[in-house]
DNA sequence: ATATAATACATTAACATTAAACTATTTAAC
DNA sequence: GTTAAATAGTTTAATGTTAATGTATTATAT
């Protein structure tokens, strides 16, 4: 098990950490997936479209902010979801540089009814923990995902 | 914070550890991958020449097995190590189906002196963690990765 | 021995992903 | 008011990624 690296005590507990993170994160969300690939959406794709359908039209900034990627990709992912007349885009009157991109009855219609199985994929691979437990891993996790990246001053420049 | 979903208590434990555990990830992830990425390597680049450091000539089949990525995908990155010469594909005469790859004098000498940086990255991510807490981390984690896929008569697949 | 399976790797098409360069539009500077 | 800077989105090139199909090689069945 875990890393091959000799290294301090220090190194091996991060090493294996960061090695056991990453596989589950790998392994869940493999299983996970295979719910909306089977209604032929890519992660991207559900990812936007789940985006659209908790939060409301966003413009593509907004949504590349979102789903952590580049706005190039971005482009891309819309593109094709336009194309199967998931989502549209519409050009904001005011700024003509945004676009709003709105789901579609068809794009609704589809992303409410993957949605619950999505959520009920996701309990189920939680299920190997117990309540409490889940609780732990997300406070340990939030406080990994927060970083150390300080300010001046040495304020937390993350919220 | 967390989901906007409206679920019961457990959907709403399971999505938010989920929530958080992927942003861990992404997050980390970013800022440890500069390190390599800097030295003009691509994560999956990456990843094969560690394996072949930590555990030696590897065929094409292993590499894809340890870096969880299909055999399609592993051909075409061994082709960009090799276009650089960073590795070497050696037909097995034994079983010509076969490619050895080992890593070239300058292949090794690159990942050697890239992995240090590399572990210290990791720790210095992991400090945001007490080693207490990164133990735990590890074993959630390892739960989690592992599922509750059951074989027949409910004994466990996993090891 | 020959036909069939299985195995390792390669190829293709489609989509993802980023960085960098580009266009169109709006805002800010002067 | 005209120019410069900033912003939203697009395009391109390079690489990654998978699933599906193809090719070469080896193992198995009969």
């Amino acid at each position: 098990m875990g890393t091959k690296y000799k290294g301090n005590k220090g190194e091996i507990n991060a090493l294996n950490a960061f090695i056991n993170i990453n596989r589950a994160v790998n392994s869940i969300g493999t299983r996970i997936s295979k719910n909306f690939q089977q209604k032929g959406l890519t992660e991207s794709q559900f990812g936007v479209l789940e985006a659209l359908l908790h939060l409301g039209p966003l413009y593509q900034k907004k949504i590349a902010e979102k789903l952590l990627v580049s706005s190039g990709n971005i482009t891309m992912v819309i593109d094709n979801l336009e194309k199967r007349e998931l989502v549209k885009r519409l050009r904001y009157q005011k700024d003509r540089r945004y676009f709003n991109i709105e789901l579609t009855n068809k794009g609704k219609n589809l992303i409410k009814s993957i949605f619950p199985e999505h959520v009920k994929a996701i309990v189920r691979e939680f299920e190997t923990l117990t309540q409490e437990e889940q609780k732990v891993l997300r406070n340990l996790t939030r406080k990994l995902g927060k970083g150390k990246d300080l300010g001046i001053n040495g304020v937390e420049k993350n919220d």
